[in-house]
DNA sequence: GGCGGAACTTAGTAGAATAACG
DNA sequence: CGTTATTCTACTAAGTTCCGCC
């Protein structure tokens, strides 16, 4: 068959034969295809890269540069410095005034040092590394002052690594690596609030790295005088380089970028799969309902979680292990402090006020009016429980994805989250989109339905640095132009030119109107997130076309590249 | 079921690159 | 053309899911 060419233009004759499937996007025909292609769990029959690029060795500080403790200039050994320099560079940030912060970087430091430094060295508050933070400083200033040429250098160099480290063959197509730089030793940092801040990322080396290739690939030799802890040939497996991380004790990997067969293949199954809920959603909204009144505790917590999840597009929430990450939760590990219960609130019956940190201790505040039945549920669950007792104590994410795989084969908790937000911007799209409209005002409404999608999902981000200041520079373009339109507008016989002229600056006005309005209601949403992992990028496709919007201004180019599928396959009648 | 490990997706942010401005 | 604002990319942390073992 076709897409089993091994030519260099199999690549477009893949996207083709994508197009086709989704025009008929039964799961035999893919199933099918994916049979012929990679029976059971094999994700591929020849890999050949050339290994990791390594972090940069320590460079020793000058001599000129001082550490001083108690008042004193101290001359520290290259180990000690080196993890010195770590928390030197963090200096300005907060970080290094928290105390856990400081606690576990001392502690780390301390195994670092040599036993006369460990004698000497006994309190991090009399460290001063005022001298090395400047000197730091005063290297990034250098590099910004940097001429072109010295510029244009690095440059280069940057480019000849990516060519010769950024790409791997995989099944005879030559893919882009996400991730081919080893992450450099530094000071860990958590998001919110980590009990584990500052501990010592520590230096990966060669004999930290598996290599994940093929047998008859050419395996990439180690760093000379170095030896790999161990190279694998495990086809069952995407990653071509993994090693174990020292702070949690988690593997890291290096896979392929999101514009690689593996990877965009994988990720319009993740739609697929959304697609089949929609199907059944409404069997499966019954069905919880239904079993808000079972005889059965479990099954009762497991159907108001799923409400919770279907409704609120919450994550699943697994288990964490206390005081080794940060406390946060999601719908299955809710616990009874994390929500209120208001029987009457401004005027709305049975109201449910949640208040936790989700993942990357992202605070989830809402007020959702329930179903009575819910709330009376939620009542119960928290009869005589403390406020740091789980809220659904008879339910985990195991359960609830078991059940879930019961009602539709490969529905996980994350579907609903992927479902709600695709079916969510392809209503909106629908509601907001004005024909008469033109272009920018259309991607205004793309952005609002966008930004739907997000606040649902929840997807925070700290306002821009610079925000007020960018609001009041586009506001203060507005008087000139207006003023210009004062001027067109007053004698009552306007020459043609004139008349073009007047419509050039109104829709200029227009334009900036759009715009001021687009970035203050995007203060604090992130788009990207949701554009990225959440929205079937066939929805968008399909707009595009449909109301003739070049794709360039809803996708930049890596976006492009990622959504290279969908971009193929989505004609304008495209239905999620 | 409970647990731990492995693999993979999803997440916000810092800083580089690029575009807009004067 | 240099400076500043905005956009993009790299980075890596933090989730979810699955699987094998007891």
């Amino acid at each position: 068959m076709a897409y089993l060419s091994t030519s260099e233009s199999s690549c477009i004759i893949y996207y083709n034969c994508l197009a086709l499937l989704s025009r008929h996007p039964g799961p035999d025909v893919r199933s099918q295809w994916e049979e012929e292609r990679y029976p059971e769990g094999i994700k591929w029959k020849f890999l050949e890269h050339k290994g990791p690029v390594f972090a940069p060795p320590y460079e020793p500080l000058p001599e000129n540069v001082k550490f001083y403790y108690d008042g004193k200039v101290m001359k520290l050994s290259t180990k000690a410095e080196e993890v010195a320099t770590f928390f030197a560079k963090m200096l300005d940030h907060e970080y290094t005034t928290k105390e856990i912060f400081r606690k576990n970087f001392f502690k780390d430091w301390r195994k670092e040092m040599t036993s006369e430094e460990k004698s000497t060295i006994t309190n991090l508050s009399k460290c001063d590394f005022t001298h090395m933070s400047q000197y730091f400083k005063a290297q990034s200033e250098a590099r910004k002052q940097m001429s072109k040429e010295e510029k244009q250098k690095i440059k280069e160099e940057n480019e000849r690594l990516l060519k010769e480290y950024g790409y791997c063959v995989m099944d005879n197509h030559k893919e882009r690596i996400a991730n081919f730089k080893i992450e450099p030793p530094g000071l860990f940092r958590g998001r919110g609030n980590h009990p584990k801040m500052g501990m010592l990322k520590r230096r990966i080396m060669p004999e930290d790295i598996i290599i994940n290739c093929s047998k008859d690939s050419k395996i990439p030799p180690p760093p000379p005088g170095h030896k790999w802890k161990e190279v694998r040939h495990d086809n069952k497996v995407t990653w071509l380089v993994s090693w174990t991380e020292n702070i949690q004790g988690s593997i890291k990997y290096i896979m392929l970028n999101p514009s690689s067969r593996i990877k965009g293949e994988k990720d319009w199954q993740k739609y697929e799969t959304a697609r089949r809920l929609k199907k059944c959603v409404d069997k499966i909204r019954n069905q919880y309902r239904e079993d808000w009144k079972s005889k059965e505790m479990k099954v009762r917590q497991r159907a108001v979680a799923l409400y919770f999840i279907d409704k609120l597009a919450l994550r699943a929430g697994n288990e964490k292990e206390e005081g080794e990450t940060a406390d946060t939760v999601g719908c299955c590990s809710l616990r009874v402090e994390h929500i209120k219960l208001h029987p009457e609130l401004d005027g709305q019956e049975y109201v449910v006020e949640f208040d936790f940190l989700g993942k990357d201790s992202i605070r989830y505040y809402n007020k959702v009016p329930v179903e009575k039945r819910v709330f009376k549920n939620l009542q119960l669950f928290m009869e005589n429980k403390q406020p740091e007792d789980d809220l659904f104590d008879r339910l985990n994410t195991s359960i609830l994805n078991k059940h879930l795989q019961d009602l539709m084969e490969g529905l996980t908790a994350k579907v609903f989250r992927t479902y709600n937000a695709s079916i969510t911007l392809q209503q909106q799209l629908k509601e907001l989109t004005n024909p008469d409209d033109n272009i920018p005002a259309k991607i205004l409404s793309y952005n609002r339905a966008n930004r739907a999608v997000a606040i649902l999902c929840n997807h925070q981000r700290a306002p821009p640095k610079t925000f007020e200041k960018s609001m009041m520079n586009l506001q203060s373009k507005v008087p000139p132009l207006a003023q210009l339109l004062g001027w067109g507008r007053a004698p009552s016989a306007a020459s043609q030119d004139k008349k073009k002229a007047v419509q050039r600056i109104e829709e200029q006005l227009m334009k900036l109107e759009v715009q001021a309005t687009d970035r203050e209601e995007n203060k604090q949403i992130a788009l990207g997130t949701s554009k990225l992992n959440y929205l079937d990028p066939r929805i968008s496709v399909a707009w595009c076309k449909k109301w003739g919007i070049p794709i360039e201004k809803i996708y930049n180019k890596t976006q492009r590249e990622k959504f290279a599928w969908a971009i193929d396959m989505a004609e304008e009648d495209y239905e999620f």
